[in-house]
DNA sequence: TGCCTGATGTTCT
DNA sequence: GAACATCAGGCAC
């Protein structure tokens, strides 16, 4: 994992990140590996992130240094993670939002009781599959047991953009970036998005 | 096929 | 006390 890559501005990060991939070791050993295919920007002076309000004990986290996973809470039931970017002090971070089994699929399978592209096609779905929760909020994802490794997009792949999903403020900005055609990719394909090329 | 709604708990005002 | 970066089942069409 380069951190260096990751203390840039979130903006420039997150679509940096699509092809990338997690590696998750579970507790019996087994392993998983996803490609990441779908992401959202947040950053501190942007009222649907987190931070805008400042530190708290929950976002402390995504204050920190840049390679480290947020996790949170929401919605009474669901998980999800977010990558840590940008200088220290700065509350920046890049939800995943949908990601593609590379290995160990059945494992997935297993965690979301279900086959099929429903299993990682989702922020919550995601953390399900790969047992991300409280515990591995502040983790460093250059290390085991869930670890972010560089990786690129196929030739044929191109980066779309979009207005982001699920929140209710600042929804005009087009800071959710994914792989076009991608079946995993989560959400509306809308006409508003545009290509990034 | 697509919309609507209930489930559920943490966080902040 | 209300909002919330969600999901999945149920129901109407």
């Amino acid at each position: 994992m380069d951190r260096k890559l990751l203390e840039q501005d979130v903006l420039t990060v997150a679509p940096l990140l699509l092809g990338w991939h997690l590696r998750r070791t579970f507790a019996d050993g087994s392993q998983a590996t996803v490609r990441i295919v779908e992401v959202e920007a947040y950053r501190q002076n942007d009222a649907a992130s987190h931070s805008y309000r400042g530190k708290t004990p929950r976002t402390e986290v995504m204050f920190g240094p840049a390679g480290f996973l947020y996790v949170y809470f929401t919605y009474g039931m669901h998980y999800c993670c977010n990558v840590v970017t940008g200088p220290v002090g700065e509350g920046a971070a890049v939800l995943i939002r949908a990601v593609e089994p590379v290995a160990g699929q059945e494992i997935l399978q297993a965690h979301r009781h279900m086959a099929g592209v429903e299993i990682t096609n989702g922020p919550a779905k995601l953390c399900q599959a790969l047992t991300i929760n409280r515990q591995l909020n502040g983790h460093n994802l250059a290390d085991a047991p869930l670890e972010l490794l560089p990786g690129t997009l196929q030739p044929n792949e191109q980066i779309m953009t979009s207005p982001r999903i699920g929140i209710k403020q600042a929804t005009d900005k087009p800071w959710r970036f994914y792989i076009a055609g991608n079946p995993y990719v989560s959400g509306p394909k809308n006409p508003v998005d545009k290509s990034l090329s």
